[in-house]
DNA sequence: TAGAATTTGTTCGTATGTATG
DNA sequence: CCATACATACGAACAAATTCT
């Protein structure tokens, strides 16, 4: 490899690299070469490396972990938690390819969680869907739905069909409805929870319960959403009611 | 131990764990003793002691951990994403006794990243705040807060006495602020990170990136806040928009 | 489960080139 | 020309985290 005088090389050995992964040389999330290695090649010594992938990181092209090695950055996707949240329109949005699969449904009676969220009783029937949301292929959230039964009856065979709950409940009379609340925690994932993600089990997941309402107030359906961390974040725009005052 | 006839034995040995939760023998985040060791102590099936734990762990006041054991659920903070949070109001609001406490403080040149939140040049100074905050004693949360050094040159000093970064901002002439946005996302903590949250280094953090503005819009604040995932849980409410419609 | 090997993180020291006054 | 400061580059050693055996 040969320098240009005058630019630091450091620089161009961070230009270089930034031209593979455009390139799709290395894949997001992928594993660089190690630094003694990336040096090797290069033929300059393993603290100029480090510039370089300091300078990436620091623009959030890669990421480096201790004892494991540098990766390139997945994209995260910003998933908004505004009342009007899409999932088909927010990937779409970022022009990838959004899929909801369904992988399970079923009838039964409702827990005592599920049953206060939906404000039905302890012993009325629920629908539950378990979904796997993906985008281009690669998992991102792992949701399970509780729906009143007495309401949506057969809604599972619509979901399975459309692959979107916002049609499914459209075809059941419901042509708009809203977040109410979400409540936003951290977990670490169940093995289950880590396959359906193609996640590692040693990486956090993102779990948000929330409960969506329809136009007269009335609680449609409260959902459990894991988001693999890697790939998500979640994001509030908070309003701004403050130029009135 | 003797039992009331007319109630099934496993309520009222849940209602006698209860008590001992509430009594405070058995006290948050601590490890019960083990089913079998419960079912010798009531003179009972262990089977009849996991119904009793089946039907708390429902309610959420205990935890069960396979090949671990079973532990009283911590009382989970509910840290709402609201435009004007403030974590005092928030803590003392629950009855518990807040605490902010500066641990660090650096006056440094901006990062891209900060200076980029903040909308300011790339070399220009930035005060760093390191806090943590606790409630009853107990960490909730580690926030590091990034302050243009030209508006607010000496806040930290202010901040150090008043433990608040409100009251700090208001002895600088800002009576009100408000949050503008905030992205969360979950990641495992490091070694200070955790020391700091006095949280065990397998269980996740919750991230928060936030920026605060000033009534003109300019801002204020870039701050990023680990919460421990064990004791909060971050909540938002999605305000009706949707009565207008 | 214990230890070796791998990989990144940190801290020394040394040397060179460049800009500034 | 000199003194100083700063960024760059290399080398060696050790610490810390992770993975593999």
């Amino acid at each position: 490899m040969e320098w240009e005088k005058g630019e630091a090389i450091w620089k161009q050995i961070g230009r270089h690299l930034l031209q593979d992964i455009t390139a799709g040389i290395y894949k997001p999330g992928e594993k660089l070469p190690t630094e003694n290695e990336l040096a090797k090649r290069f033929g300059v010594n393993r603290h100029t490396v480090r510039s370089a992938i300091a300078a990436l990181t620091e623009d959030n092209v890669m990421r480096v972990e201790q004892g494991r090695g540098t990766y390139v950055q997945e994209t995260v996707l910003n998933y908004p938690l505004a009342s009007r949240t899409r999932f088909s329109q927010i990937v779409s949005g970022r022009h990838r390819l959004p899929d909801k699969h369904l992988i399970e449904s079923e009838t039964e009676t409702a827990s005592k969680q599920v049953a206060k969220q939906l404000m039905i009783n302890r012993d009325a029937k629920v629908i539950r869907l378990e979904s796997v949301s993906k985008a281009d292929g690669i998992s991102l959230a792992y949701s399970i739905s509780y729906l009143p039964a007495a309401r949506f009856k057969g809604i599972e065979k619509v979901f399975a069909e459309t692959k979107s709950l916002t049609e499914a409940l459209r075809q059941f009379g419901l042509n708009d409805y809203t977040r109410k609340n979400t409540c936003i925690t951290a977990q670490m994932p169940d093995r289950r929870t880590a396959e359906l993600l193609q996640q590692s089990k040693n990486k956090p997941v993102l779990i948000t319960e929330s409960t969506d309402i329809d136009p007269t107030g009335k609680v449609i359906q409260f959902g459990i959403t894991r988001f693999a961390s890697e790939r998500v974040q979640l994001f509030v725009e908070n309003e701004d009611i403050n130029l009135l005052s």
